[in-house]
DNA sequence: TTCAAGACTGCAAACAGTTGCACTAAACCT
DNA sequence: AGGTTTAGTGCAACTGTTTGCAGTCTTGAA
């Protein structure tokens, strides 16, 4: 049925040992013996089984990520590109998705423990307790959030929540309103953090909300109170939902408000007014990620951010 | 180190086949045992090896899933429901990326074979002898592709298009392109022939065309010079790709061309215009498909799709 | 010529579970 | 009471591969 490596040893006249060595070790095997495995193993169509092998070596070279929700547009680029890495070194990837709850996080990480070398955490809602109880089931690396002990790959949102702001003040806005995202969530904190402390503007903190259009529509009345003339959004889904919500009451962005989004997740060229936001290095995150993990390396890098804009700010009237 | 199903067998003081049949089979064990095994497994923080589990059972509780772009927004809902509706039966689920290449496809079948119960295809490009050959290595079914003895998902895009170009008809278009997609694409045929069947309108064809913004920007030309009112797209990307180009040549949508169309995948509200598309039901399938793979049912299934009317459609001048 | 060092290869014991079979004891029939 | 079923458990072989150890055969050096 299916071939093995009993099978290949048998045909080729050498014990398994030998055969498995041709696969894992080729070096220790004699250079003839070798090819003569190697011809049969191809004609009989002989694959390793992973699974066999993860139960001596211990090493299954898979590799687990958990996502908040993999319909968010801001993950499939993260994903696809520590797919495209992990692949490059002859892993497989599982991929997994929380829905939004941090209970499941530490749920899929357990269920994966057996079967991966290591799992890649996308902004963990969890507590820190909780990870760190994680963290001696299976070696993992956690991205968007600080943790010490851990392998981190932070994307430096402050740095870009900076520019943002800086950008705006450029403009000759003085007041600016930051329509924030969930409580306790990393990102929203050094977002916070970094505006604060651009000098000349007074900020006025809206929130927390909900990481959605719905939230970003909501919040369009307190935005309006607040008496601001620019905007940072907590995401290009908030900042979107918000500039649809602004125009319901009456107010056109970027002439009235000038809104900046963070993550540039809106695709499509399409979009009136095409959104000034923190482009996020997704992608190089991913890629990262898997690459401390399969080397085994404890290290905390920080991602630039950079800021493109577009045409949803502009100077205050 | 890591508990296995010995020490429990020690701790609780049966045998460790006793240990395994609670797990696997627990009705074939006392129910004063069987709890306290469970207990004692639950103490000692036994987790069963599922590597080791589907070495003597054959199966792995896993499954692959394998598409073109993961980072193409078409995917990622897809993605998403079939990674719920496998994480609710307590499968793993893997997820691979051709990156548009065909060979790969067969490539991480093969290296997924003795990984997974089963994979399901996203409108694979290979040939059907390769998928025939691959299915004799593992059970797959395949979305958006008719293959003959394999389980097959498919959704209703023929009706879809022929809705799209029904609605132009209504508005009184008399003449439509249909921009198409890559060559040998099972989806693009389906559109077409579709199209064709509408009676009252006369359509050019325009293509093959590359199925992405670029490919789109890049027919506009033709599309021009086909003088036409109306177009149906292969897909939202190339729609979106298409006003774009058409707008750079001085014609507006939909004033001077009603543009439909496929996918529904541009999110927010801000598109100016609005595209009037065809929705597909990517989530539907991707659960379906996981579930049909579970149940190793061989059904093919025909999942209806309908058309959304917003704005980048009017009545010609 | 003898011995030590390598280079290959075989042997067999893991790895962590599952499962057909055999066994015991209790429950059920007649 | 004797025989038969049934429930529960243990035994041991098996899944496909790796790997430490030991053996054989060359080689090279003294």
């Amino acid at each position: 049925m299916t071939v093995t490596i009993r099978d290949v040893a048998r045909a080729s006249g050498v014990h398994v040992s030998t055969v498995s060595r041709t696969f894992s070790a080729p070096h220790m095997v004699n250079a003839a013996t070798r090819t003569r495995v190697l011809t049969v193993a191809e004609e009989l169509g002989y694959r390793p089984n992973r699974a066999a092998r993860a139960l001596t070596t211990g090493r299954t070279h898979n590799l687990g990520l958990i996502v908040a929700d993999i319909a968010n547009p801001f993950f499939p680029p993260l994903i696809k590109a520590a797919h495209a890495a992990a692949r490059q070194r002859d892993y497989h990837l599982f991929v997994a998705d929380t829905d939004e709850e941090p209970a499941a996080e530490e749920e899929l990480v357990q269920a994966f423990s057996k079967q991966v070398d290591g799992v890649v955490l996308c902004s963990p809602r969890s507590s820190n307790k909780a990870l760190e109880r994680l963290a001696e089931r299976v070696p993992f690396v956690v991205i968007n959030r600080r943790l010490r002990g851990a392998a981190t790959v932070l994307m430096d949102v402050g740095h870009g929540a900076r520019l943002a702001v800086e950008h705006l003040a450029g403009l000759g806005h003085r007041r600016v309103a930051l329509v924030s995202g969930p409580a306790g969530s990393w990102t929203s904190a050094e977002i916070r953090a970094a505006a604060e402390q651009v000098p000349g503007v007074e900020l006025a903190v809206i929130g927390p909300n909900a990481p959605t259009e719905r939230g970003g529509f909501a919040a369009a009345g307190r935005v309006r109170d607040a008496g601001v003339t620019g905007v940072l959004a907590y995401n290009d889904l908030v900042a979107i939902g918000l500039i649809e919500g602004l125009g319901d009451l009456g107010l056109s962005v970027p002439a009235d408000v000038s809104v900046v989004g963070i993550d540039d997740i809106v695709p499509g060229r399409l979009n009136r007014p095409k959104l000034t936001t923190v482009a996020m290095p997704t992608a190089a995150a991913g890629r990262l990620a898997v690459d401390l993990l399969i080397q085994e390396v404890s290290a905390t890098t920080s991602l630039e951010t950079r800021l493109v804009v577009r045409d949803s700010t502009a100077a205050p009237r």
